[in-house]
DNA sequence: TAGATTATAATAATCATTATTATTTAGAAG
DNA sequence: CTTCTAAATAATAATGATTATTATAATCTA
């Protein structure tokens, strides 16, 4: 529980019961989470947040750098608790995501050289998986 | 004007004029369109066409691989004619959209090498220009 | 050229996300 | 420990992109 409180302070964000519940649910499951599915579990031990919140608070925990967010799904948004920079497959067939860890790139590399300030890379890679192939 | 009618026969979609008009914008202009901006060029020579069209039409575009669908901002969907793996670079600063040509991707090879099957890569780029830099 | 199939236009419906606002709460200061 | 003010939450309405529906119109095959 400490840990959750200490990250949100580093950040300078209030701490609420909501808050610590909404990156615990992230922290704990090393999955990617919709809006929804964050609201599903958070209401376990909270029945009385509102979605609203649930939106918020995503959007506050991104903006500092606690969580991430990706859209390799065309229909929502999702959440993980990686922050470090990797990228995501999502194979056609069983529909699961994978992550993918970050290895030298060399369109990442020749952007930079070129002058430009890279922040953020995401990678979306779709096919098939190698058990569904 | 041979050239859409071309590429509609050789997908085996039928050819109407919206459909022509479509494809038009999209390979004369070598810039990433929202719906809503096809729809309005469209309508400049084809002022009958509905919004709803467009949308039907694009998607059937993006399925036989004429043109490209990408997700880089998050409120819409954007249409391009290049159909190449190639990435993109989003200025927060200028808001300026640009493409990044592939280069060789260690991450990409990896996931062929553990046989995995990439049919399509999109690498989103964030960050400052050099141009805003 | 006719006729079955498919596409379009118009519009309603959906649904994820955002905005609004009254109420409640966190945390600083006393 | 209480008070107070700024900030957060809950409830709900609004927005806006996208999709579904359906009657009409157009394509293209035979």
């Amino acid at each position: 529980m400490e840990q959750y409180v200490e990250a949100l302070k580093k950040q300078k964000i209030r701490i609420t019961p909501q808050r610590l519940a909404v990156l615990r649910v992230l922290w704990n499951n090393h999955r990617h989470f919709s809006t929804e599915e964050v609201y599903g579990e958070v209401k376990k031990d909270f029945p009385a947040i509102s979605l609203a919140t649930v939106y918020t608070i995503l959007d506050l925990l991104k903006q500092k750098g606690l969580i991430r967010e990706l859209r390799i799904k065309s229909d929502k948004t999702l959440f993980e608790a990686r922050v470090d920079m990797h990228h995501h497959f999502l194979c056609r067939d069983c529909g699961t995501l994978f992550d993918i860890d970050m290895k030298p790139c060399a369109a990442l590399e020749a952007m930079a050289v070129d002058g430009n300030v890279i922040e953020e890379a995401h990678g979306y890679f779709y096919g098939v998986c190698k058990k569904c192939k």
